[in-house]
RNA sequence: GGGGGCGUAGCUCAGUUGGAUAGAGCAUCAGCCUUCUAAGCUGAGGGUCACAGGUUCGAUUCCUGUCGCCCCUACCA
């Protein structure tokens, strides 16, 4: 609703610059720095001021007289040296409110793919791939709400060197059959994933100490990329028990896909192939015949470095990307390459697909597969604009990515292609003492330790996510000792959750978040329970008010201007009922931001905004009818809207805290 | 060396694209549970927005420089 009006008020201004002034400029509206300055503050008249060469208060006064009349506006006042603040119209804008008179979302054309997660299958995920996850899902989330059609992927590096280096592993190391594992598998109490995570830290620390054993991991990724024998069938095994493990574990959190695109596809399929040659054709890239790169096919820096320096030192380096390494091999660039091309539609080849499983909703996840299928399935990619949720170290090699489009002359296709980059998440040398690692004095005194797979240093997420929920239970069964176990086990797994969500979100994208146990597994002040909270108190007014046998009014009817006009008077519950209505537009900020922190934040100060509330006005003993309407009604209201919030950032009411 | 990011309260972070008196949470201290359950609420203290210039009506925000920290700069991803 609020958005409504902003939208309307910058058009009507825009429309006054053009007829009054002869101006085209886009008008920005902004919230006041004190409520009591008003709703809404333009401070257009600032910017005008030097191009009309007049002062700003006396363009303020002209283009407010202009505006006199508008709807929904009570009054406007000149502030300051020549801010219009602009007064709403209470009544009107509640009623409008009341009576549900918001414009729907409308639907976009097109189709936005947004690829996230993305985790080596080869081990069990950590903190640093949920927020990945969390980052990717509920910009997804964020996307859908405003009305724009998405297709969530989750690439699968099937064939990678990581994928290699386990298989290495149980081949080499353990001497173990694909049977065997396959047993291990199936046997009892045995978390593959974890297993696979020590054993990646295992060989990691092998190779380190045998370098002449490298070569088990050129011959198992020549065995995996042939797809024959018993490395390939171990690829195999590995890398879909570790996928089914980490889409388990990110539905724990509330977070599906619609396709798993495999590296192992593009290869058999010959998607790079297709690539290579274009790529080729387009002199893209070329056939090194010297330096460090010989033999190798390359892309030139110029094609992706913006600025092209080279002082006289660095002239002779060359930081040309290599796509084809000398043993014909393609890096994971060259695939990526391929992948972003079929993203777009601009590869003129598909996958096939088969089911790969079905989530409890009945929504289904598709995998790529290289063979013709009998069951037909959705059509996937072909998308408008790519969002690749991935890790700011990653941005060189992305950059790499949009040129070979760019160099492809695919301009339009590199332009959307967004990488949406976030920091890392690191551990505070606190939690890693917590956790027995050993740190260097050099460590201790750094802000953060970056986790390592490699190394097995980080913590998991499920084991996470575990004590997440213990910690919750404790609470939960200390409040609630009558209820039954398996309904507090829920609440405390919604409260884990949430508490969980919030806290990978809470952080804006570029800042490095050094994980400390203790800040996570907190439950108040900025976080998932206390926004919660907020929605269970108010679920619980209407609980109780039902409970003692009344009835809900029908707001329409109880809640006329009169009572509208009386009620907003007040200050506290006008400031709630605005905030409140601010949702939508909240979420289209933060989309325009590729912010889902600001979602995060307006959920939290909604939720502070409603426990204020909450403590200050009595809803249900209130005595004057038609006033304990209007709070039952705002409360209402403002239920809806932090339950919308919630849902954006995949966050649950649990029935009771 | 080159590219990118960051520096805001004791700690962890926001800051709506250049606007009015810079905000939260945690921690500390002082209060509030017979109430729609306190995972909550109220109040207090805490700031040279790293530093120095510049741009202009106005700078935490933009530009330049200095200092400090981080990431990238592989025939790994």
């Amino acid at each position: 609703m609020f958005q409504q009006i902003e939208e309307r008020l910058a058009a009507e201004l825009e429309r006054q610059l053009a007829s009054r002034f002869d101006l085209r400029a886009k008008v920005s509206l902004e919230q006041p720095k004190q409520s009591s300055f008003g709703d809404l503050a333009i401070p257009v008249a600032f910017q005008l001021a030097r191009q009309l060469k007049r002062p700003p208060k006396q363009i303020a006064e002209e283009l407010a007289t202009g505006l006199a009349s508008f709807p929904g506006v009570a009054s406007l006042e000149i502030a300051g040296n020549g801010y219009i603040n602009v007064r709403l119209d209470r009544a009107a804008y509640a009623s409008a409110l009341v009576r549900n008179e918001d414009e729907p979302v409308r639907e976009t054309a097109g189709k936005f793919i947004v690829e996230h997660t993305n985790i080596n299958p080869n081990k069990a995920a950590h903190i640093g791939h949920l927020r990945n996850a969390v980052l990717g899902d509920t910009f997804v989330r964020m996307l859908r709400k405003r009305g724009r059609r998405i297709e969530t992927q989750n690439y699968i590096d099937n064939t990678g060197v990581q994928v290699a280096d386990v298989v290495a592993g149980f081949h080499f190391l353990e001497k173990q059959s694909p049977r065997e594992v396959q047993s291990l598998i199936d046997g009892p109490s045995i978390r593959f994933d974890y297993l696979c995570w020590d054993l990646y830290a295992r060989t990691s620390a092998y190779y380190k100490d045998h370098a002449d054993s490298l070569a088990w991991r050129d011959a198992t990724l020549h065995a995996i990329e042939a797809g024959a024998g018993e490395l390939a069938e171990l690829g195999r095994i590995v890398a879909d028990n570790i996928v089914q493990a980490h889409l388990k574990t990110m539905y724990r959190l509330g977070i599906e896909y619609d396709v798993l695109p495999r590296e192992s596809e593009i290869l058999h399929l010959q998607f790079w192939a297709t690539a290579f040659a274009l790529l080729k054709e387009r002199k893209a890239i070329y056939f090194e015949t010297e330096g460090k790169n010989k033999g190798c096919w390359v892309m030139p820096s110029s094609a992706f470095r913006t600025s092209a320096p080279q002082s006289e030192e660095s002239a002779g380096d060359d930081d040309s990307k290599v796509i084809v390494r000398s043993n014909g091999t393609v890096t994971y660039v060259g695939k990526d390459i391929a992948y972003q091309l079929w993203k777009f539609g601009l590869l003129g080849k598909d996958f096939f697909y088969r089911l790969w499983s079905t989530y409890p909703s009945g929504h289904a996840v598709w995998v790529t597969t290289d063979q013709p299928q009998p069951i037909p399935s959705p059509s996937f990619g072909g998308a408008s604009k790519v969002f690749n949720v991935i890790d700011s170290r990653q941005s060189y090699l992305q950059e790499v990515v949009v040129a070979g489009l760019r160099a492809l002359d695919f301009n339009e296709q590199a332009d959307a292609s967004v990488h949406f980059s976030y920091e890392m998440v690191a551990l505070s040398p606190r939690t890693c003492v917590e956790m027995g690692i050993e740190l260097s004095e050099e460590d201790k005194r750094r802000p953060y330790v970056e986790v390592s797979g490699r190394k097995g240093l980080g913590v998991k997420a499920d084991d996470l996510i575990d004590k997440l929920i213990e910690t919750a239970l404790v609470e939960v069964e200390e409040r609630h000792p009558e209820a039954p176990p398996a309904e507090r086990r829920a609440v405390a797994e919604q409260i884990a959750v949430g508490a969980l969500r919030y806290f990978m979100l809470k952080f804006t994208r570029n800042s490095v978040i050094a994980f400390d146990f203790h800040e996570a597994l907190s439950f108040e002040g900025e976080t998932g329970p206390y926004v919660q909270y907020a929605a269970v108190r108010a679920a619980n007014i209407f609980k109780k008010y039902l409970e003692r046998g009344q009835t809900m009014p029908r707001f329409e009817e109880a809640l006329t201007i009169d009572v509208l006009k009386a009620g907003f008077e007040s200050e506290p519950l006008w400031q709630l009922l605005l905030l409140a209505s601010k949702a939508d537009g909240a979420i289209e900020r933060a989309i325009a931001a590729g912010e889902p922190a600001h979602v995060a934040k307006f959920a939290f100060q909604l939720a502070q905004s409603f426990n204020n509330f909450y403590h200050e006005y009595s809803v249900i003993a209130e005595p004057n009818a038609s006033r304990r309407s209007l709070l039952l009604w705002l409360t209402q209201f403002v239920r809806e809207q932090i339950l919308a919030a919630m849902q954006v950032l995949g966050i649950q009411q649990p029935i009771y805290m």
